[in-house]
DNA sequence: CCCCAGTATCGCCTGATGCGATCATCATCA
DNA sequence: TGATGATGATCGCATCAGGCGATACTGGGG
């Protein structure tokens, strides 16, 4: 195998016309420069220079030509090497995430734009996944509304609390109990993650809702609601861009469902790009708490005035 | 500076999935392995495998799978520049060679059509360069008719002897006196390297020719002189291929002027192409020498019976 | 609780590596 | 022709990097 060492001082030597020129260059002494070539000779067999002899320079041989050439390639590459390095602890590089609709939504725009303020030539690749098991062998971080495999690491984005989704007029005003939601019509996200552990709870509580229709689609549905065809027990900022439609009313559940709880999930050491990524999420996620927070009292939830507000517990 | 060493254990790791095996693959103790990738860690300033303990296998870091893409470049790069060191020592590569018309006319043929049968991917260059300082700093062999410079090898691949070539009749048959050739009416070619020879060698015995034409083409000479324009004094082997031509007739010189030596030149070490590129045109000069002598005697050359043949001085 | 499959660490030894000093060679110039 | 200077080679020495073997450490699984 070749040495870097040797080849650099083949280059030098090349270079500079002269093997103590070399060694300053490089911060030999004349005598290592001269054991460094006789060592990269033996190595590839042949003289790399001509040494004439006096006070004549060196000139390089067939061979040498041929071996400076490698030479140069392969020190090209090492600085190219060790300059992606150094981007890489600079923050550059590139980064996949995992994600799904809410957070795509309302939180990501948030930090990737930051994110790519902060490291304009770094490469964000979000993957909304469909499945539910997240790949997160093949990620640098995912977004999980349920908790990772055991041995990754779960860093808590923000909790979302569950309403129900109403047509206007087809609840009171004001919290609604959860037996109420017994035998009801309902529409509902397909039974996986959040999903699957709402439906517990009700379980757990003895209510079966009668679901009668069910979407992958956020959209889907608050328009299936909106149009009539049952209500719905949602996470909160899933909805959050339906909370000034006339044609809908938001009730707090009593007792409540576990709130939903967002997580940023990976597994073992994570690139400079990634951490940072984790730490502007954390940051948002904590600002839209706030902002919920703020919002809390206008109304636009029916019975969540006084309650705490989520991701505060 | 980046160590291969430490990349290809990277690699090894990273390809097997432990550091037991991948020392086992390298000849390497684990331990050593270790240690390997805790330097390497140490260099790149981050880990590139993360050790999860007990007997569960290291996984790569973000760091390290740039590392690992990095490391493997200059690992080919690697092994593509020790293969291009073993195919110059088996022969392959490029020569530069520097000619003139009769070597390319009568020995390269020979010479280059053997060199390319021993090393089909040889790539065999020919200038033929019509200046009088031949740049053998830029080329790996030239073939000179004249001494290269003092510091310069030198070896001689033929001689060949000088020869009146004259229009038929103009004069008689067998040795052409020199003095004979005072005041003739002459074509030569022009004054540079073996003509000034012969030139300097007719002055040194008073004989002063009056050259009527001069050119650079060995054809030409013989056309003019078959056209009545003068005789000429030439190397036999420049015009080798008219001596069938019944238009002329060829005579020794009586003295003789020196012969043309022909010689290879070189300057410092020799690839293993055009070692043996010189060692085939020694030995085709050998065989060219013996031709003309099997076919002296056969009266093509007037006064040339008995004599020795060039070459075996 | 022990064993297994992994890695890390310690102490030791050898050889590689760099240095300083000195030598040898040859061109140049007085 | 002899001194000088530029150049690379070589020698001996000190240091340390790199490899090894043994052993400790870790965590999962029987």
């Amino acid at each position: 195998m070749l040495e870097l060492r040797l080849l650099a001082a083949l280059d030098a030597v090349a270079r500079t016309g002269t093997f103590g020129a070399a060694a300053a260059e490089l911060g030999y002494t004349q005598s290592t420069l001269s054991q460094q070539v006789a060592a990269l000779e033996r190595q590839v067999g042949g003289a790399v220079f001509d040494r004439p002899g006096g006070a004549r320079r060196p000139r390089i041989t067939p061979l040498g030509r041929l071996v400076l050439t490698q030479a140069r390639t392969l020190l090209a590459a090492d600085v190219a090497a060790r300059d992606a390095i150094d981007r890489f602890h600079a923050g550059a590089g590139r980064v996949d995430v995992g994600t799904f609709q809410t957070v795509t939504n309302v939180l990501l725009p948030t930090v990737v734009d930051r994110l790519r303020v902060e490291h304009p030539d770094a490469d964000i690749r979000l993957f909304e996944d469909e499945t539910d098991e997240p790949p997160i062998d093949l990620l640098d971080l995912a977004f999980l509304d349920v908790p990772g495999p055991d041995d990754a690491d779960h860093v808590e984005v923000f909790r979302d609390e569950h309403v129900v989704v109403a047509r206007r007029g087809a609840f009171p005003p004001g919290p609604v109990p959860l037996a109420d939601l017994h035998g009801r019509a309902m529409v509902a996200l397909p039974p996986i993650c959040d999903q699957a552990v709402v439906e517990a709870a009700l379980a757990r509580a003895a209510v079966a809702p009668d679901i009668v229709f069910r979407t992958v689609d956020n959209q889907g549905i608050t328009s299936m609601v909106r149009a009539g065809l049952g209500a719905a027990v949602m996470p909160v900022l899933s909805v959050w861009g339906q909370r000034h439609d006339d044609a809908l009313s938001f009730h707090r559940l009593e007792p409540a469902v576990p709130d939903r709880v967002v997580q940023v999930v990976s597994r073992g050491t994570l690139s400079p790009l990634a951490m940072r990524l984790r730490e502007l999420s954390v940051e948002a996620g904590q600002h839209l708490v706030r902002d919920l927070a703020a919002a809390d009292g206008s109304g636009d939830i029916a019975g969540r005035e006084g309650a705490h507000p989520p991701g505060t517990s």
